[in-house]
Order: structure tokens, then C-alpha cells, then sequence
DNA sequence: GGATAATCTGGACAAGTGTCCAGAAATGAT
DNA sequence: ATCATTTCTGGACACTTGTCCAGATTATCC
């Protein structure tokens, strides 16, 4: 039979899991709750009342209001990094990226598309609270890496593709607002168009009709 | 000489005159604080010490908080529409507009990077709170303006300028939180490098040598 | 069943908020 | 100088906020 220090660890990771499972939960309702009433906006009672759960359990759960927060947005990025992340992992070729990179954006805003709005809004808290800057730029960075790591398969050195990230951040956030008016397809292409001017050759060069090589 | 009412239009006009330049003042002085600090932490109180007055004295000159937040974007979108507006307005073909656009861009994040923070700061809690909506989308759409406009001025049709909008804008955004490690050159030529292709003729037709008609 | 620890409650608390106002001070016309 | 009007002050007010905690409740194990 098993030493009675394993027993105790035992129980003690059962435990923890259930208490991570609630946490869970909890982040999940609070997401929701601030995805809706904005940072600004969504106090600890809001949560607790959409989460049907007293407000000292949100303290016994989490240190404080900016611990709850954080969490929200590492639960964010995990899935929206593993959604692309997915999305871009086979592509080998600059048409492939294209596609899978535009369909994926397309989606994640046609599904689940109010779900970011909690992304903006904190990204721009981060502008003046520093508590959110390191997970704000931890975020930003990721997807700033899916370019770098997607322009490098296809092209041999990549540099700064942050600002690529940047272009089409800009066209992702202005769908967003729009996301309702717009079909899938529609948000599709328009990604698809941007990502292939951003990774085509400079215009500057291909106006001759065969370039240099 | 001249008739009473006349007298009497004239002082009320020198009062109104003297109102508004010190509504001014307190709307600059304010926009600087909620730069500073953003929508969420800047108090009316935090705003009034900042500017040397009295916690009641914007309630005189302002209805309410929100009053006074929607004064301060109205001024933002001014200054900064008339500089992109002069700009662009001599231009006649696109090699004209990529240059006076991507110059005017890099200009603003250089000399005045940190008063865009409100912009973005106020289009965030535009999400949540329907007061600021109108005058978000009032300043976008101008914004996207000046885009249709210059494109209709080196192409016969221009839809959907919104999208080549959305992508600058995001590209603004992004080297507004780096302006102080970029200099103005280097914005400018990726302003330009980004125009430049949102500009060009699809890449998809352009990759072979000489296109269909 | 009883002991031990984890979980949860409801409310108290101080601090900060936007708003409002009675009256002081300043301004300017007569 | 007098008076009416505009401008401004300082604080009061009701309310919301995040935080905290003493004790009730529940689960867990011997």
C-alpha cells in the first residue's frame, strides 16, 4: 500500500483541483459579467450577483479585484492562442498561412466575437494601470510571434513583423465593432486581402512587371 | 450710435465669448489629466486640483462628468482631423497621398503620441457606455473619410475605405505604445510601407507580369 | 459521532465618487 | 456707491466601491 505522505498529497492536489475547478468557474462568469459592463463598469458585486455567488467568496477565491482580473485575460489569451495556434500549425506556404490565418480570425469573430471586446478594453486599462501591462504585452507579444513564426516559413528572415500584427489587429478590432453586420465570408476576405498585401513582396518592387530576383 | 439691443447682444456675446475660453481652458487642462491618468482613475476631483479650480466650477461649466469627458474627445477629434485634413489636401495621386498621410501620422505620434492615449482610452469605454457612441463613431467615420476621399482621387471607386482605416489605425495604435523608442523616420516608412500596399492593385492580380485587363 | 479544516455568509468599514447648493466674492453697469 | 448678475467656494449629501472578518455552515477524515 501506498506511504501515507502520498495519501497526503493525494488529498491535497484533490483539493487544489477543486478549488481550481471553482476558480475556473468563477473566472468564466466574471469574464462573461466584464465582457459586458466593461472594466470601468463591472464591480465586485456585479460579478458576484451574475456568478450567483456571495461577495466574500470572490475574495476567498482571489487576493483582489485586479487578481480576478488578470485572470480573466490569461484565460482569454489561452483560448483565443490556442485557437490560432491551431489554425496555423500545418501551414507550410504564403497562401496556406493566408487562408488559415484569415479563416481563423473570421471565426473566432463570427463565434465568439463579443468575447475580445474584454481584450480592448484592457489592453487600454493597461495604458495607465501597470498592474495589467506584463500580461497585456505577454499577450500581445504571442500573437506578435504566430507572425513572426508563420513569415518565416515562407520567407527567410522576417523582420519586424509586429507591425503586420499591428495592421491586422486594427482590421480584427474594427470587424469586432461591426461583427453583427457582417457575415463570416465577408470578414474572411477582407482579412485574406489584407494578409496578402502585408506578405506579398513590397509594391514598390513588383510594379515592373518581373522584378529583380 | 447703436440701438440697446444691440448693447445688450454685444455684452452677452463678450460673456459668452469669456465662457467659452474658459471652458477651453478647463477642457484642455482636463484632457491632459485624463491622458494622464485614463477614464477610469480620473476623478472630477483629480481633474480640479490639475487644474488649479475648485471641485464646483466644473459643475458650472459642465453639466457632469460625462459632459465634460464627451468636450475633451469632441477637442481631441479636432485638433487632430484638422492636422490629417491639411495634410492630405493638396494631394493628387496615390504617391502623393502615401507620403502625406504617412508623414502627418508620424508627425502626431511624434510630437503629440500621449494625447491619443484619451482616443483610445474613450473608443474602449465607448463599448460599454452608449453616451461616448456617437461621438466615437462621428470621429471614426471622419476618420475613414479621409481615406475614401483620397482614394477616390487616384481610383475611380473606393469601397470599403473602412477596412484600409481599420489597418492604419491599428498600426497608429500600435507605434503609439512604442513611440518613444521609434524615431518619426522610422514611422513614417512603415506608415508608407503599409499605404503603400493597402493602395496597390490586389497582389493577387498584380503576381503575374502583366494582368488581364 | 466528533474533531479538524475548508468553505462560505452577511454585513461592517473606510475611502472615494458624482452631484448639488447656500452663500461668499467678484464683476460690471448705472 | 449701489445693486444685479455672474462667478466661484467649500463642504454636505447620498451612494458605490474594494476590502476585510467573525462566525456559521459544510465537507472530510479518524
Amino acid at each position: 500500500m501506498e506511504a501515507p505522505t502520498d495519501k497526503l498529497a493525494r488529498r491535497a492536489a484533490a483539493r487544489a483541483e477543486k478549488r481550481a475547478e471553482k476558480r475556473l468557474q468563477l473566472i468564466e462568469s466574471a469574464s462573461e459579467t466584464l465582457r459586458a459592463l466593461g472594466y470601468a463598469n463591472a464591480s465586485l458585486r456585479d460579478i458576484a450577483e451574475a456568478s450567483g455567488v456571495s461577495l466574500g467568496q470572490l475574495h476567498y477565491y482571489f487576493d483582489d479585484r485586479t487578481d480576478l482580473i488578470l485572470f480573466c485575460v490569461r484565460h482569454y489569451k489561452d483560448a483565443f492562442l490556442a485557437d490560432v495556434g491551431a489554425a496555423m500549425a500545418g501551414v507550410a506556404d504564403r497562401e496556406g498561412a493566408v487562408a488559415a490565418l484569415s479563416s481563423a480570425l473570421a471565426r473566432a469573430l463570427a463565434r465568439t466575437g463579443g468575447r475580445h471586446r474584454l481584450w480592448y478594453d484592457m489592453r487600454a486599462q493597461a495604458m495607465f494601470d501597470p498592474a495589467f501591462r506584463p500580461a497585456m504585452e505577454e499577450i500581445e507579444a504571442a500573437l506578435i510571434a504566430v507572425f513572426a513564426e508563420a513569415e518565416t516559413r515562407f520567407a527567410g528572415a522576417a523582420p519586424q513583423a509586429a507591425l503586420r500584427y499591428a495592421a491586422v489587429d486594427g482590421l480584427f478590432r474594427y470587424m469586432m465593432q461591426a461583427a453583427s453586420d457582417l457575415t463570416e465570408e465577408t470578414m474572411r476576405a477582407a482579412f485574406a486581402d489584407l494578409l496578402d498585401r502585408l506578405w506579398s513582396p513590397s509594391p514598390a518592387d513588383g510594379a515592373e512587371p518581373s522584378g529583380r530576383a
